[in-house]
DNA sequence: CGCTATGTTCAGTACATACTGAATATTATG
DNA sequence: CATAATATTCAGTATGTACTGAACATAGCG
């Protein structure tokens, strides 16, 4: 358990790499967000994050709030208490995967009006309609995600 | 034709701020490839996409390459020909969506890594094996995905 | 009503990125 | 080989982003 901490936030640091080049997340962020997918207990509050990945508060604040609004993160407060509590719900990933492709078939709207510019030419909608093609099934295939993890979910006190 | 240019570069402006904005492409560089998507003829010089865009030839250059590596897009040179043409094969999209999902699976292994750091305890283990899930499910999708406009594929010359 | 612990905002700094003009390389042609 | 056209590289600038310390705000508690 003590000596745990090094190799878990040496883990830290991978997954908030992956987070920072492949969601566009900022390096504390990236942090905050790893951390708190393998921090126990899982949730914790803005001293205790900022304590264990090295940032200062005023990073939190803003990294917190990011985080919030990308879907990762949830806040919590516990009655008689001013301190907010922090979390990554175990739907957190599919929930913002979720959005992302939601947000990705703006681009079919985008290719769509695209072929009515290009006219009737087959030569020149065929870029369009393949790129079209791609985010139409991409969105089709994600509404009929099966949920995963729902069974033998395990959400404790 | 001639006024339909002013509706073109509208469009391509918005289909540049979606690859900007999705796909962490530089501004320059998005216009290059939301150009190259619709423009007549479907090859075009650096030359005439720095014109029709309005940006330097130097852009140019390096806003090629990283389309180029990241498989947007195809360069060829003609025989007798100094200039080089460029190009966004149909199957592009599909051929970076892919690459971009098979780097996703990344993450997976770090899920799988983060779980054994976390020990056997369910409570800990849950937020990142259902990460994990998620993304095992998006690499088998996207394994079986049916490879869009098999049949009718318009190839000009 | 102070007091204290937590949360947020702000100005400033350090760093990174995007882009361009000018200089340099490369390649077909006469 | 000289010439002209395209391609690439590089230094410099301008803009934007990430982060922090310090100041300010807020909420529970004696």
């Amino acid at each position: 358990m003590t000596d745990d901490r090094e190799r878990v936030l040496e883990w830290v640091e991978q997954a908030a790499v992956f987070c920072t080049d492949e969601y566009a997340v900022p390096p504390i962020a990236g942090r905050v967000l790893a951390w708190l997918m393998i921090c126990e207990p899982a949730e914790q509050s803005a001293g205790q994050i900022a304590e264990a990945i090295g940032a200062s508060r005023a990073s939190l604040a803003t990294s917190m709030r990011l985080l919030i609004d990308a879907g990762f993160v949830r806040r919590r407060t516990r009655p008689g208490q001013k301190t907010h509590y922090y979390r990554v719900d175990d739907d957190a990933w599919e929930r913002v995967v979720r959005r992302r492709v939601a947000g990705l078939a703006a681009f079919r709207e985008i290719t769509a009006a695209g072929m009515q510019l290009a006219g009737s030419d087959p030569a020149r909608t065929g870029r369009l309609r393949a790129a079209h093609d791609v985010f139409d099934w991409m969105d089709k295939a994600f509404a009929s995600m099966p949920g995963p993890r729902r069974e033998g979910d395990t959400d404790e006190a």
